[in-house]
DNA sequence: ATAGAATGTTAGTGAGCACTAACAATGGAG
DNA sequence: CTCCATTGTTAGTGCTCACTAACATTCTAT
């Protein structure tokens, strides 16, 4: 809606998620949304609203449900590199949040789903997956929590490497072909 | 040296690295450490020489440039699991630091090295690792950079599951596992 | 053009912060 | 015991912060 609403949120999430819910002043954010601050307490009342609403706006749902249940083809490395690929998108659209909760401690982001649970959810769905792909003898026959910890860390690894050095050391085709990678060390047959 | 700093010490690293530098204060660090917040100015003169100085007294530094020139015995999977698990060690070591780095952004922990550096000196001695196994025909003809970034971010990934997701879904058995999965998936004979 | 809403400006309040000064209490070494 | 260094206690300074009050200005819609 508010053009002014919009600005204060941008500026608050760019803030916060480099520095952390404290050490971002009221008075930083209005500057760098060209506003002025008593706009802020008048739109979002406290600066905890305004973090809270920031998350709320900018938090996308990851929907693994839907892509475990209708575009799944049963070949390891298919499956498995689209559901990085979505995973990191999803994490990529949340980058701001997942920092401003990692630099925040203990203070929530938004209300509802916290972003640093999105890889716990996807967890669930690549266990069940793989013990599925085990009866059909295509996965090899270890701890399956095992085996999806290990394509998490892949997944995760990837973002956080990309998120905290800087270098642009990885990207992702990267993340691609390290999936393509462990999933050929993972399947049965050769 | 002095039980008293080295009581600051500990207390200091526990909160900075769980709230970070800006959102800790002093008065809660001497309370934590069961010492008068007199003691602590007297001892480190400012908050953020402590900061500094708890930086310098907790950093491990790596050692990979000794472990890749005597320790290498050119099977994949002995080297990479090896190398991982010292990766693993030293980050975990330096466990509070990182925190403390990721949680307080620009600020600087210690002087000399960035331990969040930790992973890139890695990936050099990686790159140079995988070529020669390359040159030996055990590693597929890949771009060993993405190759090393796999790696790296299956390491990385592990340790920062284990630090952020509090649960027990990660621990060095997963580790050991997925690197060796890994090393399968990038090795040329079967 | 004018009313009413959104924004800007300025000044200020009260709280918490890092940090200091001055002096009292404590504890160990000789 | 005595000296001296280390610590505790208390009170306080100056600063910054989140947040407010009051009034001025601009924008927008009709």
């Amino acid at each position: 809606m508010s053009k002014t609403k919009e600005k204060l949120y941008v500026a608050a999430a760019q803030l916060f998620s480099s520095k952390g819910f404290d050490s971002t002043t009221t008075k930083e954010i209005a500057e760098l949304a060209g506003v002025s601050e008593m706009t802020l307490f008048r739109q979002f009342k406290t600066k905890e609203n305004l973090f809270r609403e920031v998350g709320n706006k900018y938090v996308f749902e990851p929907t693994f449900g839907h892509l475990f249940k209708d575009q799944l083809t049963y070949d390891l490395v298919t499956d498995f590199t689209k559901v990085a690929m979505r995973h990191h998108e999803v994490l990529t659209k949340n980058k701001r949040m997942v920092l401003m909760n990692m630099r925040s401690a203990s203070l929530h982001v938004g209300d509802e789903p916290d972003v640093l649970d999105i890889p716990m959810e996807l967890h669930k769905h690549v266990v069940q997956y793989i013990r599925v792909m085990q009866k059909k003898g295509l996965v090899v026959d270890q701890n399956p929590e095992t085996l999806s910890t290990g394509f998490l860390a892949l997944a995760v690894g990837t973002f956080l490497m990309e998120s905290f050095f800087t270098s642009q050391l990885v990207d992702s085709v990267s993340l691609g072909k390290a999936v393509e990678n462990y999933c050929k060390g993972i399947s049965k047959s050769s």
